[in-house]
RNA sequence: CAGGCAAGCUGUCUUAUCGCACCAGUUUAGGUUGGUGAGGAAAGUCCGGGCAACACAGGGCACCACGCUUCCUAACGGGAAGGGUUCUGAUAGCUAAUAUUGGAAUACAGAAAGUGCAACAGAAAAUAUACCGCCUUAACAAUAUAUCGUUUCGGUAAGGGUGAAAAGGUAGUGGUAAGAGCCUACCGGCCUUGGUGUGAAUCAAGGCGCAUGGUAAACCUCGUGGGUUGAAAGAUCAAAUAGGUCACGUUAUCUUGAUGAAUAAUCAAGAUCAAUUUGCCCGAUUGUUUUCUUGUGAAAAACGUGAUGGGUAGAUCGUUAGACUCUGAUGGCAAACUUCAGGGCUAGAUAAAUGAUAAGAAUGCUGACAUUUGUCAGUUUACAGAACCCGGCUUAUAGGCUUGCAUUUUUU
């Protein structure tokens, strides 16, 4: 249980810090393009497993297209609800195996309450095929 | 008193749970403790500046921007104070021209350098014009002895009518056939001189009857300013101002003069040519050295330019405290100014932190109960998110506060 330290504390604090996100530019390009999808509207999610894991974290990238919101404060909103279910959600995703890419693109053009987003985006990551079946 | 419009100021708070970024401390390097964390516009990216790289002897043309004056400023297309013009209210005046005073607007250099443009209406629209009307010459007819009607040679811009605009305005038993700046007075305009003011301008005197309409946010002319790009700038580090490899460029010709035996060679001057620089032109600057070859030329060195470079779209710096802000004094009519004194202020991310949820309070609104006012329920809390940094402008903005403006109703 030594090595899975960080795993677990991942997991335990609810937390989402910059190791949990996915900054490259070039795995974003590849997420993309070879990711496999799953859509529940108004998400969007794209989803790979990482070749070099390392870590055993999921790196997650959270996106809102400009072309909806124009705003630059509607799309701060929309993303920081997104953010904030999945870090208080993160017991969908975990345990896993392997460490996967996750893009989840809101597609939507209107702001949802909070109580309508977390239903729908809880019911897209139960579908996905990442958490370890006990 | 009420609602409306405009301008300025302000731009909700507390707690709980779970989190994010940066900084500092501590640590057994897993963590843990503490601190800090969006705006008046952070927006639009419309001006100006700092900063950086590249380019650059200098001049002209083109292009772009600006355009009353003085002051402020790092600078501005920004601000302050003032002047002119236009519109408008009040008062005076003859219901006039105009004067005084308050308010609003102002892209406010030049229309006497040139070119262009003006629908419709109207007789005529920029070398003015004669439709009606007015006056006059002649002819004819009528009544009747100076009038009227028709035609006609002319005169006339006072009156009518058209227009956004009709070639200064008003008055005159001045003048005339009728009229007309034709003449006179007052007002307006232009020119000259003088006074006042830093200046835009203004005041006074004298002269000119005043033959020169509008439009420059039409071309244009004049004046002033502008090198280009933009933090994805750029710098440093990773063997790193290095070294290697590759490509390209480095050009001359003629004339004259001096030294010289010489048509060799060297030096100087000029012309042509090429290269460099630029949106274009003038101009300016540069055209290296050695060896080989009969020669075209070839080779080498040196210099310059570009590419290549094992690596993650590397890391760090640039990068967050200054043309900052508040208070008081000082100079100033005033300014978002000057000078001085004292205090205050540390966001710094980079697929991009500054939050999410819940509960409560506060503010306003609505409804009910109750009517000095309170209670309950519901609802509202805008515009909007830093991305190198400043000064402005513009646009957005719930509610609250202040000021101004006009309007309506009620009461007295």
């Amino acid at each position: 249980m030594e090595n899975s330290k960080p795993y677990n504390s991942a997991l335990i604090d609810n937390t989402f810090s910059k190791d949990e996100r996915l900054s490259h530019k070039r795995l974003i390009g590849e997420l993309f393009k070879n990711g496999s999808s799953s859509f529940l509207h108004p998400f969007l999610i794209k989803y790979e497993p990482e070749l070099s894991a390392q870590s055993g974290l999921h790196k997650i990238l959270i996106s809102v297209p400009k072309r909806n919101f124009k705003k630059a404060v509607d799309r701060n909103l929309v993303k920081r609800r997104i953010k904030e279910i999945y870090r208080t959600n993160k017991s969908l995703v975990y345990p896993a195996d392997q460490a996967y890419h996750i893009a989840i693109i809101y597609t939507g053009k209107e702001i949802h309450d909070f109580k309508v987003m977390k239903n729908k985006l809880i019911k897209v990551l139960k579908r996905l095929p990442i958490r370890e079946q006990d």
